[in-house]
DNA sequence: TAGATTGTTAATCGATTAACAATC
DNA sequence: TAGATTGTTAATCGATTAACAATC
């Protein structure tokens, strides 16, 4: 028998599909929520009662990224929460833009949900010179002109844009020329962005229309 | 060869993925789109082009409902516009009901989105007496009180809730018990719903996370 | 007619689930 | 030890894609 040099068994980021990668952060709310609740340890039995979706998933889905339980017992709360954390990059806190200062834009930019999750809105543009200075709640609304000095200043990788869908796509490539690579669109409206942007949408129409079919 | 009654080729409703119908909407979208460019006619290739998916998963997704199109010609954008809301319902308007009048809640209430395709917020609702009456916008908040009233009155079967997460399970309850049938939950908690109830799911920060793995 | 594009079939690809040995 | 639960394998299930005959 030959012998052969073992291979690292290696965490392959590439390998692991994007379906998995979605379903983390779900994981990671519902730990949170334990964490809060001051439970020490649940299994994948539990996570998946409180999901909605089945044990053996969140299993091997945890599996892509390492071995984090203990047979019999289960997962530490704490301890699988930072591990998520950490691997979804979130052990640190993120700046955040809103483009778009209507209606939506200034509730998503007082929304206190981001920060306590991780995300700083750091500051709120519009090209409307009327929208610009006064407030959007507590943000102060810069020019699109500021765009660029407030993208270096705070090192932001992520947008949220909340303007008009015809603007959308305009507005998308502006942020993308500044160093934006995460795009979160609140337009109703597909954007076409180059290899290494990242674009996630929310479209509540959407949402209501699917489930109008089964009414 | 014996004679063989032709069966029906059924539509069998319950037979179409969810996967699917999660994507008519979408393209409804983009017909819709389409329809306001005055584009009169359309193909699989162009509406798999503007949404970033494949052609053949657009006629194949169309297939389970009908046929549609004209081969060397396409599709009539305003033709299979209007089979598309025929097919999910919205080809009337429905009520719809928002609970929670917070910053989320009256940013929701006065997105002018909804009516534009066909949802009318009919009513917003809120558990704390000093929200109630002073306006969330161009909405008058209701006491949960008049739930029962208000959904009767209008046939609501559409909720959004935009309460806090310790909230969310609670107040889901109540609305279900009222008649609603369809849920889109603004707050960052899953929901246990009965059977025949609908559940979709709105969590910005979700989106955020995700995106932040491939940075 | 020639070119374009549908609707559909069959093949491929990928995701989910069931089951269980390992082990805490 | 007995019971519980993991991590992983193999089987199943389902979704996507390629390809093309039909036909406008």
């Amino acid at each position: 028998m030959s012998e052969i040099v073992s291979e690292e068994p290696e965490i392959d980021t590439n390998t692991v599909p994007d379906i998995v990668v979605g379903r983390l952060p779900l994981y990671l709310r519902a730990l949170s929520e334990m964490a809060l609740a001051d439970k020490h340890f649940t299994s994948s039995q539990e996570l998946a009662d409180a999901l909605g979706i089945s044990s053996a998933q969140i299993r091997k889905d945890l599996s892509h990224f390492g071995e984090f339980g203990k047979q019999g017992t289960g997962y530490a709360v704490l301890g699988l929460r930072d591990h998520l954390r950490n691997i979804l990059q979130l052990d640190r806190e993120w700046p955040l833009i809103v483009v778009g200062a209507g209606h939506i834009g200034s509730a998503v930019a007082n929304y206190t949900g981001f920060a306590e999750r991780g995300f700083r809105v750091v500051a709120v543009f519009d090209n409307n010179p009327a929208r610009v200075g006064d407030g959007a709640g507590t943000h102060t609304v810069y020019a699109m002109n500021d765009l660029n000095a407030i993208v270096e200043k705070y090192k932001v990788r992520h947008a949220m844009l909340t303007v008009p869908a015809e603007a959308a796509q305009t507005v998308a490539e502006q942020v993308i020329a500044v160093g934006i690579r995460a795009i979160l669109n609140y337009a109703p409206t597909t954007l076409a962005v180059p290899v290494g942007v990242h674009v996630e949408y929310i479209d509540p129409v959407l949402h209501l229309q699917r489930m109008t079919y089964y009414l």
